[in-house]
DNA sequence: CATGAATGAGACTTCATTCAT
DNA sequence: TATGAATGAAGTCTCATTCAT
């Protein structure tokens, strides 16, 4: 995730600014925040500029587009989102926990950071189609961690080895994704890390060599 | 559901047409397959009416605005969808064939009508906010279906008496609604009914009570 | 005013229905009745139709367009209200009490009709340039009414024989035209027909013979 | 009035530029231009603009929508004539000489401008009755001018004691905007200004203690 | 690097009028 | 005569993007 270079963007004619400094960083955050309180489609650049206090022409010094600065957004929330988990996975052998650990931290993250879980699981899916290639592109690097635990248990022979593989990636992030969107609807009224413990129970029922 | 009779509208300024006829059923048909071919963003009203073969104006006689268009277009073919699946589910009596005829009949619809698997999977979902509270209010009625043969099943003893019903509604829902979504988005290569079998195991396995 | 033939339409392929029967001055009533109601603007063919009780392509039969239905309203109550007036006036010999007369029966007639009054004065002018010529047409008989009184008034000595007749009759109009509107736009607030002693001296001062 | 500070607008969600600058004056005046040559339902936006030469947009940067063009012409136009009859005034002291300043200048600035007469006495009257309590609001100046005058002449005992100002007010303006309309609508064949002479002189007659 | 005024394409909806019944 | 479902033209306004400063 962290050197897979969408970053530049060879081949075309303009040359957008390093996405460094701290400009950048206030415009993505400043998305965010705009995003989960008027929602996508009130969204204009110019309000996001006004947010991030910056000029309108000057995000598309950072940004070649307004699309981009929501991949973008995605990108570096979610590039940490996985950076997080794969640390934390990287201190624990054991299958189950492994697994926990993959709930517990998506809910977690989510959980903390509200106007993000809005972004996420509302507005981003508002977009366009290719938008929404576009994040799955990002996502990918999700759904290979999943791969991995399952790809490991059936290896170490806890889960049922004949475990049809893209499924259960299905079936684990299916519900997990169902899980907060209906915790963000219901206007995140109960805990949500609460929920880790029964739904990592259920999923290891479903995968669990019996 | 084949006989609602949402005949006339009292109380709003404007009555709309009798929401019956062909010309009612002409225009959902043809937003499907519009919104399907063109993305909902580029499904401008003249091109339903076009593909309806009725005037633009048409439109306005049987729904109040294009919103509504979609959001009678989720209610028809989700209430037919439903009551089809309430049908075959009377027939049979154990648990486990409910949850498979479920499966089944979800996956089934949706194989058949690619048009209508991307505007439900997809466009469907680009929607704002507003729309897509409506669009659950018709959602509630497939997932208390799927609550009843959870409590059922709980109360028969082939689920674990502890279950969580709500979070259970999610990973059934959740998986199923994954794995169709998947689907679609790989644009529809692979066949999605021979996919019951395993997802049915899987959720079976995640809930019965061992 | 009573037979200046503008009621058929010669040379026009249609023929309308004669100007006769219960429906026509339904639909004139209906017109005032809405129009003072909702503003010309929102005032549609549909809703006319509705309020006389008669389907919309039944005011078609009746009248040539939206606009006929608007100068034929004007002709048929300006149409009485010059009849009323001539007959008014033809009891009485004296100058003055003959402009008293005039007043007094143009307040009186709007005082009385509060609908009438709201069309005339406000809506009726939102109307285009050439609709507005043709309302113009009509007010002619008036205008001439006023036009009588002023040369009578010089022929007799009790004006100035030095008036402009045309300046004497946008006097005189203008001013009880004024001082409707206004009442008009006070929302009927206080008594019209008062004022007419005041208005009558002020007008007889600007004319008399000194 | 040159300089009436409403550069910002607090309390409004979007911020209009600046309420000067040429554009602001191109547009006004094309609207002018565009109105009285078009009529007021045949001045679309995009007329206007193109007659400013500007773009569509531009004019959303100065007024906030089609119908404040209206409202701020008349407030620009009428603000200057207000001012300017006003300067006019502060230099005579004699009542008579007041009214017939107030009646040459009122007539002498709408022969000048042949454009603004239409525009005032017959396109700005069609607009709806929201519309007309905005500029009734601007006119009131206007009405408070001729106020001050008639309360002024009856105070140095040259008009009559009982005098009624509304009605006097009324006779006043309602005389003279009569007196213009009829001259627009016959489309300016006539010398206007010539006219101040006889209407002054009926309504002093009108007004003077006899 | 930064600004922000200017651009202009694009679509939803209304409603007067028609015409087959 | 009477109906009312169907028609389809037409216009306001938004907002992503640019570019002169």
């Amino acid at each position: 995730m962290n050197d897979h270079s969408l970053l530049s963007n060879p081949g075309r004619g303009k040359t957008l600014a390093k996405r460094k400094g701290q400009k950048y960083d206030q415009i993505i955050d400043a998305a965010v925040k705009v995003i989960a309180q008027n929602g996508y489609h009130h969204s204009q650049v110019s309000k996001i500029a006004k947010e991030a206090g910056v000029a309108d022409g000057t995000i598309y010094l950072y940004f070649k587009n307004k699309e981009d600065i929501l991949v973008s957004l995605f990108e570096e929330k979610m590039g940490k989102f996985i950076q997080k988990i794969e640390e934390e996975l990287a201190g624990e052998s054991s299958i189950e926990a492994k697994l926990l650990i993959l709930i517990t931290m998506h809910l977690m993250q989510l959980q903390k950071d509200h106007s993000l879980a809005i972004v996420t699981q509302l507005e981003l899916r508002q977009s366009n189609i290719e938008l929404r290639n576009r994040i799955n592109e990002v996502l990918k690097g999700y759904l290979k961690l999943i791969d991995t635990i399952i790809l490991l248990g059936i290896e170490k022979g806890v889960f049922k080895e004949d475990l049809d593989v893209r499924i259960t990636r299905q079936m684990i992030f299916g519900t997990i994704d169902e899980v907060v969107t209906d915790w963000v609807m219901k206007e995140h009224k109960y805990d949500l890390v609460q929920l880790c413990e029964p739904v990592h129970t259920m999923l290891l029922n479903a995968m669990r060599r019996s």
